[in-house]
Order: C-alpha cells, then sequence, then structure tokens
DNA sequence: ATGTCCGCGCGACGCGGA
C-alpha cells in the first residue's frame, strides 16, 4: 500500500496539478495540507472521478486539511487535536483506512519566533505529543504524516546557518520533535535514508529548486506495527517542476501488503 | 534583505500568510 503526503497550497488553485499527480503516481491514501479552501469548495466530485473517496476538514482562506482513499472511504476518527477545543485552525484530522489509523496533520509554521504565533506553534506540538503518545500506547498500527514545518536536523536544510533563528528550526522546536520520536515513532524517510540530503520544500523565490535550496518538512511517523511493514520511501520532486505547482513536493510510502 | 504565490475583499491591486 502506498501512502502520500501533500501541501497543495491552496487546492482550488492546485487541482489541475493535484489530478496529474494522482493519475501518475497511484497513490492508495493521500493526505493532504493547507487547502485554503471552505468546507463547501472542496473539489469532492473531481476527486471521486479520479477514483478517490475523501473526507475534509475545511477552513476560509488558510490551513484545510483531507484525507484521499481509493481503498475504502476514510472512517473519520476526529477533527481537530482531542484536549484542544479551543483551537478554531483546520490542521488535524484522523481516519482509519484499511486497517490503519491515519492522522492528517498542519502543523503551524510558528513565524516570526519568538512571538505569539510561535508559542501557538509549541502549545499545539504538545498537544500534538499527548495525543500521540495515546496512539502509541494504543499498539494500534498508525501512520501520521502531514506537514510538520519542522526540520529535524541540519542535514534536512540547504544553509541550516540561515534557518537557526527560524521557527521551523529554533532549539525548542527541534526538541520538541525529537521528544515526539521518542515515543517510539520512526521517522521513515530518514530510516531508509539516513544520510541522503532530502527535500521537500522550496520556496518560489530566487529559483530555490532549480538551485536544490530546500528543506525537509514533510515527515512520515509511523508506528512499531507499521514501521516493521515499511519497504520504500522517497519524494516525487517531478511535481515540483511543474507549471502552477505547489512550493511543497509529493512525499510517499510504500507499505508490506498484510 | 530580497523574492513569489495563494486567497481575500473587492470591483484594482494591496495585504496577510507562508
Amino acid at each position: 500500500m502506498k501512502i502520500a503526503t501533500y501541501n497543495v497550497n491552496g487546492i482550488s488553485a492546485r487541482l489541475p496539478v493535484l489530478l496529474r499527480w494522482l493519475q501518475e503516481t497511484a497513490p492508495d491514501v493521500v493526505c493532504l495540507q493547507e487547502l485554503k479552501a471552505p468546507q463547501e469548495k472542496f473539489p469532492e466530485q473531481a476527486l471521486q472521478e479520479a477514483g478517490y473517496d475523501a473526507i475534509w476538514h475545511g477552513q476560509k482562506s488558510w490551513n484545510g486539511v483531507a484525507i484521499l482513499s481509493k481503498v475504502g472511504k476514510p472512517e473519520e476518527i476526529q477533527k481537530g487535536l482531542p484536549g484542544n477545543d479551543e483551537d478554531d485552525q483546520s490542521r488535524y484530522l484522523e481516519a482509519r483506512v484499511n486497517g490503519i489509523i491515519i492522522g492528517c496533520l498542519y502543523l503551524p509554521n510558528g513565524n516570526p519566533a519568538p512571538g505569539p504565533k510561535f508559542d501557538y506553534k509549541l502549545r499545539w506540538m504538545e498537544h500534538f505529543a499527548q495525543h500521540a503518545a495515546m496512539l502509541i500506547a494504543s499498539q494500534e498500527p498508525v501512520v501520521l504524516t502531514g506537514d510538520y514545518n519542522v526540520i529535524p536536523t541540519e542535514l534536512d536544510a540547504y544553509k541550516p546557518e540561515r534557518w537557526v533563528e527560524d521557527a521551523l528550526f529554533r532549539p525548542e522546536t527541534r526538541a520538541a520533535f525529537q521528544e515526539l520520536l521518542a515515543q517510539g515513532w520512526t521517522d521513515a524517510i530518514r530510516h531508509l535514508h539516513p544520510t541522503e540530503t532530502i527535500y521537500t520544500y522550496f520556496d518560489y523565490f530566487r529559483n530555490a529548486f532549480g538551485r536544490n535550496a530546500g528543506l525537509r518538512i514533510d515527515h512520515f511517523l509511523l508506528s512499531p506495527t507499521v514501521s516493521a511493514k515499511l519497504k520504500a520511501a522517497g519524494v516525487d520532486r517531478d511535481a515540483r517542476s511543474w507549471e502552477k505547482t505547489s512550493d511543497h513536493a509529493p512525499v510517499w510510502i510504500e507499505l508490506a501488503d498484510g
């Protein structure tokens, strides 16, 4: 089974690119982030015609997450993180698909840092870690994937020295991510490619993609039983080169059947 | 510091967010 994550940066503007990518790569399950569309503007019919059932949590202007599947309609478990009811931003959606719990997240960017947006990011990470701990303890097969807005290590940034003050790479952010991993999660891309330079995001400025000036901020965290089935993981860099594309590239994992 | 793209509220482009 192939599972992918893709920050589309606006699903309305990105629909042709999204449909082309689905057609060419045929993932079984897809987590989308940054829909930037209200609930009623989600292109449910176009995705249905492409072969995907979907659930989504939209929001006007910003944020928004969705889970697509062509192996049975996602059974929604929850919208938003438990115990975070005061959070009105659409950043988390969880469903059971084909026997696996899929958590789709769009973690806050947090810039400028320090400041209230960075405080919100760290609070969100705390709530997320609490939920992740519960999921690990459940011993269910779980995949937590999406745009984490976290550069885990210096290997994951083109020029890490330029990012040390940034919310994506500040010590507090990196420490929170490492604490999360320490619960027992496997960073799928890094597990299979421990020393390789791999980026998932390239900003629109200064020909960042052409210069391979990127960041690795879209991640797959796998619970132990899922990690044991991990066969392959990668980035669809080609999609980042297309016209009218997102600033993120899709990321995917392949799991053994059974 | 720069730069670009998306959605919004407009009813042309500037602004917030990333």
